[in-house]
RNA sequence: GCGCCAGUAGCUCAGGGGAUAGAGCAACGGCCUUCUAAGCCGUGGGUCGCAGGUUCGAGACCUGCCUGGCGCGCCA
């Protein structure tokens, strides 16, 4: 219908000598009336005559639309055409038009919609889970945009592989495993069950990082007093450093008293312990001559301030756990370094932990409905990883600083592609100085992965927001590396999901779990599902208020932009009420339940359209919800091209708002015969939309609530 | 300092250059002897962050600024 009118103005516009202008239709914005709007005849005006006055202009507008209207008029097409205010407005048929679209909704059921195969294959990357660490309502939004994507994707006729990327290796897993081997050896006192595993894990990590950060803290108390002493001796001591025996000190540690911003830098809490006891040393001697020595006082930083700051430090030092303390740091990097050597008996606590984590995904995955094709891992592409490094260094992409490898992107950008230097992309380090992998690497050997095994030529990456300027560095890479598919990997970024106290964050132990939001989320479904239908089967109530629980979740997940920062707020997560799920699904239910009531009485429920049906005057109500029922493809379209799922939640909620109003404006089952048959058929066809857009987003639709 | 994202009703958010800027929550007032009241109807509530610009027409597009979030070399 669009594309005729469409043509059909074209034509118009010739035939009148009008300059050649796209006609933009829009569908009519009024209540209960149905057609499309010819919108753009002022920009038509004004291209045809420029030089008129604003009201001449209008005036001129509303000529043309009068002109038009009566073109469209006399071919009969539409039921009516009027111009007003600038518009030509062409109202459709309602009856041919309700019964030529629910005819094909009824015929194909959740299917009519779906569309040709088409484009090529889409990998969409999504989840990314840490293993060894627990699983929060973050990555609920990950995984739930991800794998409705995914649906959407399908539907719409792309060949979509979904993929998981495990992170299985990293400073994360090293530090779980060095809490799990110092605090919970041959892990004797690991509870059993998956669910509980997993917990016991992110519990684990948890712990780990709090000790870590308390090591951290002890660091930078150190540091902080070690900034001022070492200014302060640097500047007694002055060049003269020989004097007061700096080369007896390990060679590592010289020169410190000479840069206070490298105190720090590229040491081990090794070289840390020693630096403190040698500053210490030195201070105190120093104190003791302070006779001899003329002392130049600067800033706030004069002997008294040095006395305090050595009575400090010594206090810290005296502390019984101080070495134990610091030295924690050196024992996760004792666990690298077995990890890197092999060591059987690690690598036992490895795999046997990171089985845990991988089953309680699985566990979770299933059962918030979230599948994958094929699930990737870090510790896959590692090696293949350096090897891309090496052989990028062999063709000169990636250099070497200070034993690092890095790719310096905007050189190579203007040495390869003759592109203006800019400071953009800067730099991608892809190896660490101990010739350990990074990220960079192992998504470089994953994309190559991607795009030779499994054929892709589009890639779509679920990731955080906060990893946007990583993604294009590595989308760079690759297009230095002669992939053609970089121009068509995508980041899908998504905004984090805040707490009222802050960021989501694991390793300070502000998480709000998946586990902890379901379960409460089922208790208050089931609690809510005995209020309202105390006469159910228990087992049925628990049903329903499984679908209810997780649809409410998974609905607020999604409801938002991608790019909007959710801030999590349990009440609100918990209301079913409004703009929900379950309203959503409770317009469904009630719809099934018409309908079970009318074969329940006998009442005959169409399956097929005649041209008997809606031979009548609509309702304002009944046009409007043949309107939305028209829309659902545009929107799955519109998700696809946008790859924001959250349309599809505006939708599904539309419709349900237009049943609802159908629902207490329109009385079916008592209604005169052939409007019965009518309302009966549009409520199958409410019933199919609610459970395809829905499902599409992942959340089911119960028959009864 | 530079880059990306956000700023619309008290709160949470929709708004595809087009007709009178809309929902939900919260507040207040109504509607269950009629297909499920997890619903429906009504009332109040807006300098669309600020200032310019483009356009017949800007919440949307452009420029500058303000506020907040995130990022900018060995975490992922």
């Amino acid at each position: 219908m669009h594309a005729r009118l469409k043509g059909l103005i074209v034509d118009i516009f010739k035939d009148a000598n009008l300059p050649e202008i796209e006609p933009q239709l829009r569908e009519i914005p009024f209540e209960g009336q149905m057609g499309l709007a010819l919108s753009n005849l002022f920009q038509i005006a004004r291209v045809s005559k420029p030089d008129l006055e604003k009201d001449e202009l209008k005036k001129y507008a509303g000529t043309l639309a009068d002109l038009i209207a009566e073109k469209i008029r006399n071919t009969g097409d539409f039921e009516k055409v009027e111009a007003v205010k600038g518009y030509v407005n062409c109202f459709f048929k309602p009856q041919q038009f309700t019964r030529e679209l629910l005819g094909r909704i009824l015929g194909d059921g959740t299917d009519w919609a779906r569309m040709e195969s088409h484009g090529g294959r889409v990998m969409i990357e999504y989840s990314q889970p840490n293993t060894h660490k627990a699983f929060h309502i973050g990555h609920v939004r990950n995984a739930v945009t991800g794998a409705s994507l995914v649906r959407c994707y399908r539907y719409a006729g792309r060949d979509t592989i979904a993929a998981n990327y495990y992170g299985d290796i990293g400073s994360h897993v090293f530090k779980a495993l060095w809490y799990l081997g110092k605090y919970h050896p041959d892990l004797k006192d690991a509870p059993d069950g998956v669910a509980e595993r997993g917990k016991w894990l992110g519990e684990i990590y948890a712990d780990a990082q709090k000790k870590l950060t308390d090591s951290e803290n002890l660091l930078n108390q150190v540091w902080e007093i070690l900034k001022p002493l070492n200014k302060i001796l640097y500047n007694a001591y002055g060049s003269d450093e020989a004097t007061f025996g700096l080369y007896t000190l390990p060679f590592n540690v010289r020169g410190i008293a000479r840069n206070e911003e490298d105190l720090f830098e590229g040491r081990s809490n090794n070289d840390v312990i020693k630096i403190v006891d040698w500053m210490a040393s030195q201070a105190k001697e120093l104190r003791r001559r302070a006779g001899d020595i003329r002392i130049e006082p600067f800033g706030d930083l004069d002997w008294v301030n040095a006395d305090t700051l050595l009575l400090n430090l010594n206090q810290i030092r005296s502390q019984s756990d101080y070495h134990q303390r610091l030295n924690r740091p050196i024992e996760v990097l004792d666990i690298a370094n077995r990890w890197k050597i092999g060591d059987p008996k690690l690598l036992d606590l490895y795999n046997e932990t990171r089985q845990w984590s991988f089953d309680d995904f699985k566990r979770i995955y299933n059962e918030i409905g979230v599948e994958f094709d094929v699930e990737f891992k870090e510790s896959e592409v590692e090696r293949e990883g350096l090897l891309i490094a090496i052989d990028l260094e062999k063709q000169g992409i990636v250099v070497d600083s200070m034993g690092a490898a890095i790719v310096e992107i905007d050189n190579q950008l203007k040495k390869r592609f003759g592109e203006p230097m800019q400071d953009k992309y800067r730099v991608l380090v892809l190896v660490r100085e101990d010739g350990s992998s990074l990220y960079g690497s192992k998504d470089l050997a994953l994309a190559k992965l991607k795009f030779e095994e499994y054929g892709i030529d589009e890639s779509i990456y679920v990731v955080g927001n906060e990893q946007k300027f990583y993604f294009q560095q590595l989308f760079q890479v690759l297009r230095l590396m002669g992939f053609p598919q970089w121009e068509r990997c995508f980041h899908l970024s998504y905004e984090l999901v805040m707490l009222p106290g802050g960021k989501i964050s694991s390793r300070e132990g502000q998480v709000v779990l998946y586990d902890d939001v379901i379960s409460e989320l089922r208790d208050r479904a089931l609690s809510v599902v005995k209020e309202k239908n105390p006469g159910l089967d228990d087992e049925i109530k628990v049903k329903i208020s499984e679908i209810v629980a997780m649809g409410a979740l998974i609905f607020g997940m999604l409801r938002v932009d991608t790019n909007k920062v959710i801030r999590f707020d349990f009440d609100e997560v918990l209301d079913f009420d409004g703009r929900s799920a379950p309203y959503i699904q409770y317009a469904g239910a009630r719809a099934m339940s018409i309908l079970r009531k009318a074969e329940s009485e006998g009442i005959e429920t169409p399956n097929d359209i005649a041209l008997s049906d809606f031979n009548r005057e609509l309702l304002p109500v009944e046009i409007e919800l043949v309107k939305i029922l028209n829309k659902l493809p545009e929107h799955i379209i519109k998700v696809v091209e946008d790859k924001k799922p959250f349309y599809l939640t505006n939708y599904a909620y539309d419709l349900a708002v237009k049943f609802s109003d159908f629902y207490h404006q329109c009385p079916v089952l008592t209604s005169e015969e052939t409007v019965r048959r009518d309302r009966l058929l549009l409520v199958k066809a409410v019933r199919i939309n609610i459970e395809t857009s829905l499902g599409l987003l992942g959340i089911a639709t119960p028959d009864v609530m």
